[in-house]
DNA sequence: AATGAATGAGTCTTCATTCAT
DNA sequence: AATGAATGAAGACTCATTCAT
């Protein structure tokens, strides 16, 4: 009784679709055994969702929405360029960390179809890029960037956060993730930042 | 009829396993649409591959070496470890873009099932990595990169450069993805052997 | 279209699957034609029964379960050893007689499979032959039967009995069964109660 | 070299395919593994059979065939119509020990489908029936069994001797089946040669 | 809104059989 | 006679989705 009417129903799928697409992928998770979880009937799915496609595309929209919200408050809730930038990676690592299956699904099970990868995928890592690129604008305005295109400069920076949760979730996530923050934080910067580097 | 003849029946279904696998991913293409567009009959894709799932690995794997070896003929034939990177940069977003399908499955499809993310996905981007880690390790030993973890720094420069080219197919490969071969080769030179940039 | 709803479903498709792999043999039937037969969708099959073998056995278990309560019913009804082996052999062929389907599935069709022998074949004589052994025990204790392993002697009877209706299905079921009743009885009683034989 | 060229490739076609068919079942056994077992190539087997069907057809002649002979021989053999009897049934259970495979074709493969029930199974349960029935008519003309319709004796008999090398086979071959041939025999005899039943 | 039994189109895979060599 | 690569028809089973209740 307690479990059972914790959150709505279209909060308990979503959940359950998150464990389950994270766990066992898309095509590798039926409604059924979502709905099953989820505590509703295999009907009941179809009342919230359209779809089992559409449900996915929810179920990532929850994830990014909650992501972005706590990366914009973390980076605005420090000062200076390359803290921006620290709080922005390290906050991000840990939020992969709180959830390997939505991580899962952000890396992997959105791309399952062109189709997939042409709008949510894309709408996914432009939010995600759009923080980057704020931070490395504001940085280069600031001067404590080194001149460049923001946009690409986004793309990279994104690249290698993204493909640093893709190695630990490859890895089963055995390792604490955000132990890696200071590492990608380091190798960033210099990327952005590099500027005054003394001779060697 | 033309092509029917036009190399042994296992390369034929490996071009079309590609090709589909690539246009509309794993599980959005059957295996009879493959054994047609190649010209043999539904059973005869199980002669030379025990599943699906073992051609697409089988794809991938001629994917892999063919990249390699393009990739480390590249490194070896200029000299420098700035050239080299730049070398292994370029000729990497070159090949992607010469095979947009294949690189769509390395992209993507590849990490369908976390099955599939431990085992293939995996090598595949150790394999990438043991490359880039080649040139990252000659160049902090010539002096010509900055002192840093080979290991990590190659995860991150594979992370740039893979995001590079899944951009670039979220776009429909609408532009020439080589034509950013020097904007990343940039961040990436900055980021491995900022040493000597001046005041600012 | 009058046939459709009379029974449930799980009853309708026993009964289809009955006809269909007495009359055609297990490999010899397909799911559809049961499905068809019984007025479900394909899938349907696979709520009630988790695959064409669990089938198989549904159908072979309903059917044991109706003889053995009816040949223990009858046996009970009678009384003297003598009549109550008849009983048994009378009423045994009179039952393989009113359902020929299930008698082939029972005779042969249980065989199809090393497995299936081992244990539905296995528990079907066995249900079979524990009737006899126990009308076989009173026998020889009340004095009417002469001393013999009953087991032994259940195991002969069985196959006597069996092969009686293994004959009349391999002869399509040309001849009334049951009339064969008297010439079995005979066999089998003078089999096992001849005791006074002299001489020799 | 020396293994292969024993006995021509019709024979081992034969040999392997009663190891399988009876080993696992006829369905469960493919025409590649016999080929590989016989050490011929798949399209061989074509050669010397016509198909699937008749291999095993001509696998179970041979097996009868065989059987017949030495039967007929062990009955010419003795003299006494018991003597006969026990003779047969003795060596048929050895038969059948000595080569389980085929005794498990003998006693269900045979039965797969319909059409093999009514024309092969048929024909094996007449030829041995035929012995049976001559040992039986031989017997009640010289006085040692008791009157009776010999076909339906026959059948019966034939019906225990087969239903007690089915619970040899069933329970795994698991212990000497010729160790119960004095038990059938008994039965048997006392079915047959009963004569003086006092009373009743 | 909720249910869950039912649907049936869709797919991978097997394998007896053929035939060019 | 022999080969064995190739065929392609066939079939068990799955599962997203619907709809009567």
């Amino acid at each position: 009784m307690a479990r059972k009417r914790v959150g709505n129903k279209r909060e308990r799928i979503i959940n359950a679709a998150a464990k389950f697409f994270g766990e066992k992928g898309y095509h590798g998770t039926t409604t059924s055994e979502i709905a099953d979880a989820a505590g509703v009937a295999a009907g009941t799915i179809y009342i919230y969702f359209k779809s089992k496609e559409m449900l996915i595309v929810a179920v990532f929209e929850e994830f990014l929405g909650f992501h972005m919200e706590r990366l914009k408050q973390g980076v605005e809730a420090v000062s200076g360029s390359e803290a921006k930038m620290r709080r922005l990676l390290t906050l991000g690592l840990e939020l992969m960390e709180s959830n390997p299956s939505s991580a899962r699904i952000f890396l992997s099970q959105l791309r399952q179809s062109p189709e997939m990868i042409k709008t949510v995928a894309k709408r996914s890592s432009r939010a995600y890029k759009e923080i980057i690129e704020g931070v490395v604008e504001d940085g280069i305005s600031a001067g404590d960037f080194r001149e460049s295109d923001p946009v690409a400069t986004a793309v990279m920076v994104f690249g290698a956060y993204q493909n640093m949760v893709l190695e630990w979730v490859a890895a089963d996530c055995s390792y604490p993730l955000s132990a890696k923050a200071s590492e990608l934080s380091e190798f960033i910067l210099i990327g952005v930042a590099c500027k005054e580097t003394a001779e060697s």
